[in-house]
DNA sequence: ATGGGTTGCGGGTATATGCCCGCGATACGG
DNA sequence: CCGTATCGCGGGCATATACCCGCAACCCAT
């Protein structure tokens, strides 16, 4: 047993550290996930569900749902791309809102990570789990 | 934006890494979450679902769930405690087989990292996420 | 323009995961 | 010994995620 299994290892981590984000994100009634896609909603929107699993590698079938949730929620508009197959995914007003009013939290999870673990281990942290 | 969302990263890694645990471990019918989960039932087995879930950091009754599919696949079996509420887990003979044909495969997956990353950044990783 | 290959989606199916509620079993204080 | 508090579960509800199938739209070469 040289090395724990990193797998194993890697998903608890993921689940202790969803459920801290989740709690922080909390207040503005979305979790961590939601929050995140909504952030790369905004980066290129309108976007189309393929494109945008693409770009966060999840599967297109799992961003169309998760966009319907967000979209029963208010805070994304579908509709279609000038090709009549694209579904396109919009921020709504509310959308907006929920990532302005997020921000700071998240910004104080991630604050609250780095007085605990340092800058320089988050990097380096961050660039390990991006080489996996 | 000094340090990227870890939550973001450690999510997205863990997905990367489980599909690649999840590849590997196939050919003996389950995934790893599953194999992972029966790796745990074997050490302390027979074991209570809450003392389990207590172990592997997973709420009750998603151990509960996922023991169930365990046990349709007839790899566990699902008793009586003392404790008349107590529902205890135990491999079958089936179960065993599946972790014994498993371990050279998931050997074979730690290896081919460690070949790729070196054990030295294989332990720092492992020690970091644990810190979380 | 037409038929075949490609692309984008929706829906079905299945697992993983968490929270909450209610029920039955157990433990404990009076 | 009994009533209350606690404990262990199952089931309901919701999300995240992946894979597969089939349909409709689009693209291209003939």
């Amino acid at each position: 047993m040289s090395v724990p299994c990193i797998c194993t290892t890697l998903r608890s981590a993921s689940r202790r550290m969803i459920a801290f984000y989740d709690e922080t994100i909390a207040p503005v009634g979305v979790n961590i996930a939601q929050f995140s896609l909504m952030r790369s909603i905004a980066r290129t929107q309108p976007v189309t569900l393929t494109a945008l699993g693409r770009r966060v590698e999840l599967d297109r079938s799992t961003i169309g749902r998760n966009v319907r949730v967000l979209e029963k929620m208010g805070l994304v508009e579908l509709g279609r791309g000038e090709d009549q197959r694209e579904a396109t995914v919009t921020l709504t007003e509310a959308g907006h809102k929920v990532l302005e009013d997020g921000a700071p939290l998240w910004d104080g999870a991630q604050k609250s990570l780095e007085d605990r673990l340092g800058v320089d281990f988050m990097r380096q942290l961050h660039a390990a789990l991006d080489s996996l």
